[in-house]
DNA sequence: AAAAAAGTCAAACGTTTGTTTAAATCATTC
DNA sequence: GAATGATTTAAACAAACGTTTGACTTTTTT
């Protein structure tokens, strides 16, 4: 009767967006159960009336959100390949294709709010583990996708080398967006990492110039 | 009379290795004191009597970790100077300096033993608030004496921009250790984040690459 | 050697956690 | 409109948590 949060019944879609939002901002073990339910208005026990557990709360997120940056990092690829069709692709097309969908990947409309990056940065420092099974399902194939893009594009990088400096590109995506508070102390307030785009861009300029380092022979103190 | 474990008497000494240990696998929220007093062989509220509460411990155990670290980057910016005594440095050995400190610091003899990246990694995701104390207390100073060199060394790069760049830098130290799990899956094995030489090298490469990037103009779908 | 201080210990404290239960309510079907 | 299945609810569950207590032992000081 009332027209309060509660009456719109779908209670599952309640669950899930106070999960995401919470435990992108505090984490898997700091957020419970009853923080979720109290955040969204539901009871305690629809919890695990529509996802068992905890954990599968958790599990059901991710796929939905990484589902969703995957589709658009292909589409985007695709369109990489289309754009200069036969010859091989440029390498900043491709990693602004693997970069945006991701960085971009907010919740919620609020100007603050929490973000694919920042989920997915808590949960791999935090529960490595579970993390490597979502890396199987989600993250690998389409990792390798993009890793055999960039091969193509820059053949004069060594293949072993690649590994190592497409890893170093997932880290910075992941770490730029989830540690932003750093920018601001680091620069005085002279910088922050509210501007997606502004975020893309520079991560984009790092990430390739990263990945097209001359190799250096191993010498060092 | 029995030479078991705790007749050592450092009852202190042990749970800051324990604590060290376990929160770099499993971060704070996961680890219980009777954990970590349990790996230590210490009765479970010595932990209180010397430290007074849990986070007190986490806060020694950082600083600690930290001084360290600060004072070798401290030693090695200063050798750079000295090296090339009067003119502006170049940017390697300060970056150098930055990075080979961290990625080095490891506790324990075993092989596969936790470091400090990955505590700090830990914490940063997990407590951002209480990281932020940390941050104005140990980090800072260090990385504002680093800014200013590293402009020195790239007069050409803007100061904004450098922020950015330096901020990655930081983000990617910190991952790439810490998440170093990915790079094996990645790699299908090829890879591994063991050898401590080889992963400041691969960093140091990267670093300097995306500090010198040029800059792009603002376009992009 | 007596007194004082520092450290250790087992036990218990009150909270909070994820999960379960069984009754109540809603929605749909016959 | 009664019956059936799906969902919501308040209450309780055992387990684990950080911390405190007070008696006990060790070490240091006088």
């Amino acid at each position: 009767m009332d027209a309060t949060a509660q009456s719109t019944r779908n209670t599952r879609e309640r669950i899930l967006r106070s999960a995401e939002t919470l435990f992108a901002e505090s984490g898997f073990n700091a957020t419970s159960l009853r923080h979720i339910t109290q955040a969204a208005n539901v009871n305690l026990a629809s919890v695990n009336y529509h996802f068992g557990t905890k954990k599968e709360l958790l599990k059901e997120l991710i796929r939905e959100r990484v589902s969703s940056v995957n589709e658009q990092r292909l589409e985007r690829l695709r369109q990489c390949r289309c754009r200069e069709n036969g010859k091989p692709s440029q390498l900043r097309p491709i990693v602004e294709a693997y970069v945006v969908p991701m960085v971009q990947a907010k919740y919620g409309r609020m100007k603050r709010e929490s973000s694919s990056p920042e989920l997915i940065c808590h949960i791999q420092t935090e529960m490595p583990a579970f993390m490597e099974e979502m890396h199987r399902e989600f993250f690998q194939p389409v990792q390798e996708k993009f890793l055999e893009a960039i091969r193509e594009a820059v053949p004069e990088v060594d293949e072993r080398e690649l590994f190592w400096r497409f890893h170093f590109a997932i880290v910075l995506i992941l770490g730029a967006v989830g540690q932003r508070s750093r920018l601001m102390l680091l620069s005085r307030g002279q910088c922050d990492g509210e501007d997606i785009e502004e975020t893309a861009r520079k991560l984009i300029e790092f990430i390739c110039a990263g990945i097209t380092a001359p190799a250096i022979p191993a010498c060092q103190s």
